[in-house]
DNA sequence: ATCCTTATGGAGTGGTCGCTTCAAAATACG
DNA sequence: CGTATTTTGAAGCGACCACTCCATAAGGAT
């Protein structure tokens, strides 16, 4: 019993998204956003009320819609072991970090990653992904580990050793690396997670 | 025969880029540097330009004070192979990135991440650094390769591999990884290097 | 058709941005 | 001392920032 969006929330967020992911949350101006959204800022502050809640969701919105058919696979036992797992998460986020049509490198690694203050819920949402993740993989790799998988290094480590890898991916990726050769890379770094070999 | 400056030249680039280093380009506004430096904005022109070449000649004088040593480690054959030199290589700039009373992670990945017109100047002296880290680390790899070294990937992969994984170290000691969690990794990224084991 | 609720566009808030202008100040040289 | 040269502080430039106010538009309910 009141006026309708002129635009679904939905589609305000997947603009806001591709705008923050492109450009970053600091160089992306209200003035950017409601351009994109085609809506003025009175709106956007009436259907979001700030600036770092749209960030925030937004980037709710990569997640649940880009990133987590991939993160999906460290829940999942493949049963193909480490190596396997490794590869295919970390395959699966390269070739969303250098899809064409679409920004380089990963949205929550490169939009949040300066300009958000601290203590906002803007940038905890995006330490939330990045703990996530790496406890997840800590996990996994405990799990191959009780399984008698003779992994190169403890757990702690080679979970922050594969976070790290994807964040130095996305970097990459940033620059302009090319899918091919990051898979490259990708396949050297599976494969360091198991002894020998 | 003129009005001497109230401060050296080493000693406000020095000053500006622990600026550039704790915050980024972007966040770093020219009323900061001014404060931190000592001087009024007009000064800052006078003797630099703009902004962007202050970042310029400060990023200069953070490779030549503070990343060259680590770097000459690429050049130097210590003789002990391929593993030692990358450990020795991550270890020395994991050290960089994690020393308490000056910035966080490592100011040429972090501070002209975002924010800097790629058709500047400014941008174009990372591009540079990122790119002669990335061939040198290749050249040597080459150099083991010809030397006898089984690597375990070709000389141009192993060498995105180390440059990703060193930009994933920047970014995680900025998240507050720990050194010695580092250097773990780094253990493990070295060892990954050559086949057998 | 009238009322109620919510979204909208447009104008405008104070504040900060990078940068400039300019007269005064500080030195070396005659 | 005077003069040439360069740096300095202070004030200010237009542009943009995140954000707000408000009258109006656009619907459903009655």
């Amino acid at each position: 019993m009141a006026r309708p969006r002129s635009i679904s929330k939905e589609d305000s967020l997947e603009r806001a998204l591709l705008l923050f992911w492109e450009r970053g949350f600091d160089r992306t101006s209200i003035a950017d956003l409601s351009e994109a959204i085609g809506v003025g800022p009175s709106s956007i502050y009436n259907s979001f009320g700030s600036k770092e809640e749209l960030f925030r969701e937004a980037i709710g919105r990569y997640v649940a819609t880009y990133a987590d058919p991939a993160l999906k696979t460290i829940g999942m036992d493949s049963g193909e072991g480490p190596v396997a797992l490794v590869r295919d998460l970390m395959n699966k986020l390269i070739k969303l970090y250098t899809t064409k049509g679409q920004p380089s490198g990963c949205a929550i690694f490169e939009a949040g990653g300066a300009g958000l203050p601290s203590t906002s819920s803007a940038c905890s949402i995006t330490n939330e992904v990045k703990g996530s993740l790496q406890g997840a993989l800590r996990k996994r790799f405990e799990a191959y580990s009780r399984a008698g998988e003779e992994l190169s290094a403890s757990p702690k480590t080679l979970a922050l050793f594969v976070v790290g890898t994807l964040r130095g991916f996305s970097q990459l990726a940033c620059d302009g690396a090319t899918r091919a050769d990051l898979m490259k890379v990708a396949e050297h770094a599976a494969q360091s997670c198991v002894a020998g070999r």
